[in-house]
RNA sequence: CGGAGCGUAGCUCAGCUUGGUAGAGCGCUGGUUUUGGGAACCAGAUGUCGGGUGUUCAAAUCGCCUCGCUCCGACCA
């Protein structure tokens, strides 16, 4: 491509709008352009780098023996209906009417077609396992668009779905499509890495997330440094807290005074009562009934965790007023001793805890020396506290790191959720109709993109992995006049490299050099070949890689040594 | 939806406190000179000051309403 001929509008300074680097680096480098907020239009440079995404995935999911599909974006609202998403996914689905009002949704995800599809097509264990994949739109009507492509109300998105006719070949299809995974990640030249993560109220045997490390991402990583331990924060478990509980009796239950004490905080300032030695009582309502939430005062909810422990989605922190009526206090003075009528659920960190202090359910006053089997009636104990740094790993007893990361992919092991709702059943070679044990994976290319831009890049702008550059060199004439030496060098080197098969873009505009180095340093082409009359007099042309020393060498070689970078620093 | 901030030229922003002719830099157009790291000079074009409404002789500036954008939280690839 000739520079002069495609349309890749530059900016020296920021957009406001942007805030993070990649975003940043996003609209200077001219490969994207906002419409509205969520919505972003691919500039010829960026949907370069885009398709050439799209292409390792697709070459991948491929390799991995899953099939390419196209299914529409537009969807009837029944087969929601039918999986209950209609309901549970309310909040991102978006509705459309068409002409005679009837309602439509746009797809955030396919599994309701997909199965659908199987339905109606697939009759015999015979035809499985099967495999489908596709590149595709999605609609989601996030909350809150947010850092460009990161989280968009249209994104583009590779979404797979495995069925199978027994657990152990559902698992063999889930690990191909996690080991596809990891090689698609690594051929874009990002570092990430499989996380455990939550299954929610599906239940399901397994998750993995693919994390790229980035403190601008939005899920938070516990792992170990070892290596053997990386979960979601969500999910992630530990020995627990470092600091111990008392496990001692110290007597008999005393209520105390504490006027206007409203947090752990205050009780361990003004009473010289350590987190740790506190008991937090939060209320829920789940299902319309309340709960009551019981952690060891220095730890926090993990809501995820709730949900899984209580298979359910349904359920959010009652109000002041409704906690009152039932408990007679205020956030602040609650607790659960004597409490009959309301479930209690505790966090395992507290059990065998004694000399505990907690509210008494009445404004202003606490309750000492709580032991908390001997005066709290518990109906469950599970886990539900946010794993802390420092903590040791449940497995190998390394201590556990925690750090932020983007979510670019998601593997999921679903089971017959979807297929026994949809009726995506065959026969097994018994004669009996058995639902498909599904798996759906995903991987949002968009954000992917995105990525690699967060993670790769220095000063003067983005570090393309030659795998996903919009184009792999740039030839930078110095001089565009079309009968000098120097143009009629760069142009018969970028004909041999084109011949060769080579992504090569020709920086023929008539401006200055500065801008040319400094607009090819911004998109960040991974091979810069620099030809002008200066370093041509003695004989060189310049090799410069966007991230190493420059190599000079003679017109005649610089293909080949250009083809040798090339190879030499191919991702794949 | 809750909290915070911002909307003035294509981009970055000043002007607003204390109402009185719409501004700068970059970019853009034409010209001259430059020509290996975002050039200099000359001449020029570009605005519903987000929109509506109120107050006022007079509103970018003050009040109210509204729309949009960004950030923090809940959602997720």
């Amino acid at each position: 491509m000739r520079w002069s001929q495609t349309f890749i509008p530059t900016m020296k300074e920021s957009p406001a709008e942007a805030e993070i680097i990649s975003h940043k680096l996003l609209l200077r480098a001219g490969l994207v352009r906002k419409l509205t907020g969520g919505l972003y239009t691919f500039l010829p440079a960026g949907f370069r780098a885009l398709k050439k995404v799209e292409q390792i995935v697709r070459e991948e999911m491929d390799r991995a023996g899953a099939l390419e599909v196209l299914m529409p974006a537009l969807q009837p609202p029944d087969i929601w209906e039918k999986s209950g998403r209609l309901e549970s996914a309310q909040d991102v689905l978006f509705h459309v009417k068409d002409r005679s009002k009837k309602n439509w949704v746009l797809g955030p995800t396919h599994e309701e077609v997909i199965t659908t599809l199987v339905a109606g097509e697939l009759s015999s264990y015979r035809q499985l396992p099967v495999s489908f994949y596709q590149v595709q739109t999605k609609f989601r009507d996030e909350i809150r668009p947010r850092f460009g492509l990161m989280r968009a109300k249209e994104f583009i998105m590779k979404d797979a779905y495995s069925f199978d006719i027994e657990d152990e070949s559902a698992n063999a299809s889930y690990k191909r499509m996690y080991d596809a995974y990891g090689r698609i990640f690594a051929r874009c030249g990002l570092q990430a890495f499989p996380v455990q993560a939550d299954t929610g109220v599906m239940g399901g045997a397994h998750s993995h997330e693919f994390m790229v490390p980035a403190d601008t991402g939005e899920n938070e990583v516990v792992y170990s440094d070892s290596g053997d331990y990386a979960a979601n924060i969500e999910k992630a478990t530990s020995q627990g807290p470092l600091k111990r509980t008392l496990q001692e009796s110290c007597g008999d239950v005393e209520k105390f005074e504490t006027t206007n004490v409203k947090t752990i905080e205050d009780l361990s300032a003004r009473f010289d009562v350590p987190a740790e030695h506190q008991i937090k009582t939060l209320v829920y309502m789940v299902d319309g009934k309340f709960v009551l939430l019981l952690l060891r005062g220095d730890d926090q909810l993990e809501e995820t965790k709730l949900g899984s422990f209580l298979r359910s989605a349904s359920f959010r922190s009652a109000t002041d007023s409704e906690i009152h009526e039932q408990l007679r206090a205020y956030p602040g003075s609650l607790g659960a001793v004597g409490v009959e009528d309301i479930r209690v659920v505790a966090d395992n960190a507290l059990k065998g805890a004694a000399g505990m202090v907690t509210g008494a359910n009445q404004d202003g006053y606490h309750l000492r020396n709580v032991d908390i089997e001997r005066d709290i009636r518990i109906n469950d104990w599970c886990d539900i506290r946010k794993v802390k740094a420092g903590e040791l790993c449940l497995e190998s007893g390394n201590p556990l790191k925690i750090r932020r990361a983007i979510e670019v992919g998601h593997v999921f092991k679903l089971g017959t959720k979807y297929s026994e709702a949809l009726g995506a059943t065959v026969l097994d070679e018994n004669g009996k109709s058995v639902p498909c044990i599904m798996g759906c994976y995903g991987i949002g290319v968009t954000r992917t993109l995105q990525a690699v831009i967060e993670q790769c890049f220095d000063e003067n702008g983005i570090n393309w992995p030659t795998s996903v550059a919009p184009y792999q060199v740039c030839i930078t004439a110095l001089d565009v006049e079309m009968e000098s030496e120097v143009m009629k060098l760069a142009l018969k080197i970028y004909d041999e490299l084109q011949a060769e098969g080579v992504d090569v873009i020709l920086d023929d505009r008539p401006a200055r050099p500065g801008i040319k180095f400094k607009d090819s340093e911004l998109i960040g082409f991974p091979l810069r070949i620099g030809i002008g009359e200066r370093s041509l007099a003695k004989g060189n042309v310049e090799l410069k890689p966007k991230t190493g020393e420059m190599i000079l060498c003679s017109p005649d070689e610089t293909v080949s040594k250009a083809l040798d970078w090339l190879e030499a620093n191919s991702v794949n």
